[in-house]
DNA sequence: ACCAGATCGTCTTGTGCAAGACGATCGTGT
DNA sequence: ACACGATCGTCTTGCACAAGACGATCTGGT
């Protein structure tokens, strides 16, 4: 998914090892980093009933404003696949959480729309997710924090949102 | 892979979506960098005719030191599936990079050794992967690397390695 | 109106990965 | 010595993902 991708694949990454240096390389570490959170992350998007954090990101992506997206617009925002994207909106779909609407302007287009029980799961796994990422980062002091989040927006090349 | 899941795991991630915010997530951030810098990583990677970091990896890891790692070891050190690694060794072997040295102590296991050949492609590779990640990183101050990367070591759980 | 090319979503196909099974080998107890 | 369980590396099987093919639809040119 991203990656792992990924982010992270659906088959949740394997327990980080030990933490016993042995390897110091900025690129594993960042994606041995982002399974630690990503694992968190996994864990209470299954207890919420999506599949991983990947329901999540798409769900809360269309919810989040009336952009109305495309299929393909969701797939390259989120970095994920156009054809992967498919399975996953049709589940979404059968849970009764998205709709997926024909655009009157290209019949081609679909534009998956939130339910009621759709946002308010992305709320409720919001929260839980906060609480869990908290947990996890409990040694990282905030303005590190907000650092590390900085940082991260510049390496993957955007600017960060509205600051 | 440590990751896409991935780290990354061999279909390198798709490129990355332009940075159009929309989604704000840290584990979603955390593996779009880390996917960013695989990237950057896996080519140097494939030019010194290795598949992928992975490969860089595991023969950084044995050439390292004389720790006489056995693959299993070598596996949950690296957060790789012990059956991936076996395909990734055969490659290794085949192209005269490492040696599978079986321990008289124990002729169950295998201990994986780099072959001059093999060193002398890690530091190499290490060159090239350090001018390829510093150019990605141009625009973040050294001292926001170092809390960077300070920062990724505490959130795999291990200490950072000697400071 | 018609045609050619591009674009969107879906479906099909190939590939890589991980869970588990298996044989080989070790340690331990009797 | 022998047997039992545990461990290591390899092999087999199922599964998720992505590249590409396909039909449907839109746009622009003539």
């Amino acid at each position: 998914m991203p990656a792992k991708r990924r982010p992270p694949a659906k088959p949740a990454a394997p327990a980080a090892a030990a933490g016993a240096p042995g390897v110091d390389d900025l690129t594993w570490l960042a994606y041995r980093a982002a399974d630690a959170l990503g694992e968190a992350f996994n864990k209470v998007s299954r207890d919420a009933g999506l599949a991983d954090l990947r329901d999540w990101l798409v769900l809360a992506l269309i919810s989040g404003d009336q952009a109305q997206r495309t299929q393909l617009e969701i797939a390259t925002e989120l970095g994920i696949d156009k054809s992967t994207l498919v399975p996953l909106l049709d589940r979404l779909e059968h849970d009764g959480l998205i709709v997926r609407t024909t655009s009157e302007r290209d019949r081609r287009v679909r534009i998956p729309q939130a339910t009621p029980a759709g946002v308010k799961i992305v709320r409720q796994v919001a929260i839980a997710r906060d609480a869990a990422i908290n947990d996890r980062l409990a040694a990282i002091p905030p303005s590190e924090r907000a650092s590390f989040h900085a940082t991260l927006w510049r390496i993957v090349g955007g600017a960060a949102p509205r600051e």
